[in-house]
DNA sequence: TTTTATCTTGTTTATTTGGTCAGGAATTTT
DNA sequence: AAAATTCCTGACCAAATAAACAAGATAAAA
């Protein structure tokens, strides 16, 4: 396993192809994108790109192990021990962050899961599945202590990830439609508010 | 404006050809689509297909108008006199009703968006920032009179039309994570409940 | 029946695309 | 400074693709 070197410049240039091919995939999807035009987009030459990542498979596994390292960090996690307002307060507001701080990553999710999840079928399931078998069971734990109502975790889950996502994914839409050009820092505090306080009150035992 | 005439064959034939093209589109989004693959899952030459439509932005269009309409006759409408526990009730219900009847079409919807809503810039523009101007109003009213809970209107409409379509545009990973092969005709009512439930109690005034 | 309009499809054309390669430039190692 | 390695790129190629076309088959209208 002879490992290239990394001088600084071969780093430079990935994370200027990395950038590009985000952009390219997003507005083309996998198979509309052309190599072309990433490399077009990070200003150099394509035979260049094509050097760094042998092919264009290559580009999209590395733009999606971009993503899910993004995921895994950014996500705030759900542990018994902050009890159900914390927690959520806590997941909500992360994913929140996220989505407004990198849309393009919850983008390429997306549209992988969208168009059948052909490059992701092992991480759903196998991480995520077990993500939501655990952080469920916490859920439940807290439902049977009465410390919040009685729904069903999963569908509590997907309810959290649908909402938060969607500011993301259809950045456009919500921009559009509100006559906006572009999100600002507020909007950020004020979404996280208004989804948590929502959240919380639809889980408050009367 | 000389119309050809419709007959059964073309008729039968051009839903053909939209029902493939609707496949091709989300697996592959519209660069990546060819003509060819829409052919084949047709089953008809491809220069069958390009005598029905002229172009592969014509079979575009025409997919992107099915889903439009689909959109709009779908949709159970807000209107006041409802109040707003069955307005949301009736509304929540239709989404998850389309979000499962026609994942399809709610998937063709959110690629364009996602991509830049390139071939619905007008749509969001005009008709829907109009709806959700109108309906936002009627919150308010409802607001005002103290018949639900002061909470943003339009981020109010944002988190239903989320988590309805999540379980269309998502319904790969929400169908591996649950460990199952298809919805079933249950599930409808299940989230239906879930959600209308759920919302209803976080506009609820204590 | 004759004529006209609609439908069907194999073939062809021009362009785009992913990927290779050879050879040279720049940099690092010895 | 010599050698080795890494980096860069124009030119090239085979395959795929959108679209046009021509010529025949079928059905409808006269």
């Amino acid at each position: 396993m002879t490992e290239k070197k990394q001088g600084k410049i071969r780093i430079h240039s990935q994370e200027k192809i990395l950038l590009a091919a985000q952009d390219e995939f997003i507005t083309n999807g996998y198979k509309g994108a052309t190599v072309q035009s990433i490399a077009d987009l990070a200003g150099l030459p394509k035979a260049n790109v094509l050097y760094y990542f042998k092919n264009k498979e290559n580009i999209y596994h590395a733009v999606l192990e971009q993503t899910l390292d993004m995921w895994d960090q950014g996500i705030g996690d759900i542990v018994y021990s902050d009890g159900p307002k914390v927690a959520i307060e806590k997941f909500v507001s992360s994913k929140v962050q996220m989505s407004f701080k990198n849309p393009k990553a919850s983008k390429i999710y997306a549209m992988e899961i969208i168009q059948g999840a052909q490059h992701l079928k092992e991480f759903t399931r196998t991480y995520l599945r077990k993500w939501v078998r655990e952080k469920s069971k916490i859920f439940q734990q807290w439902i049977d202590e009465e410390r919040m109502l009685n729904v069903d975790p999963v569908n509590l889950i997907f309810l959290i990830w649908s909402t938060t996502q969607h500011y993301a994914d259809f950045d456009n839409q919500i921009l559009t439609v509100m006559n906006r050009a572009d999100y600002e820092e507020e909007d950020i505090e004020h979404v996280t508010q208004f989804l948590t306080q929502f959240i919380l009150r639809g889980l408050e035992i009367k």
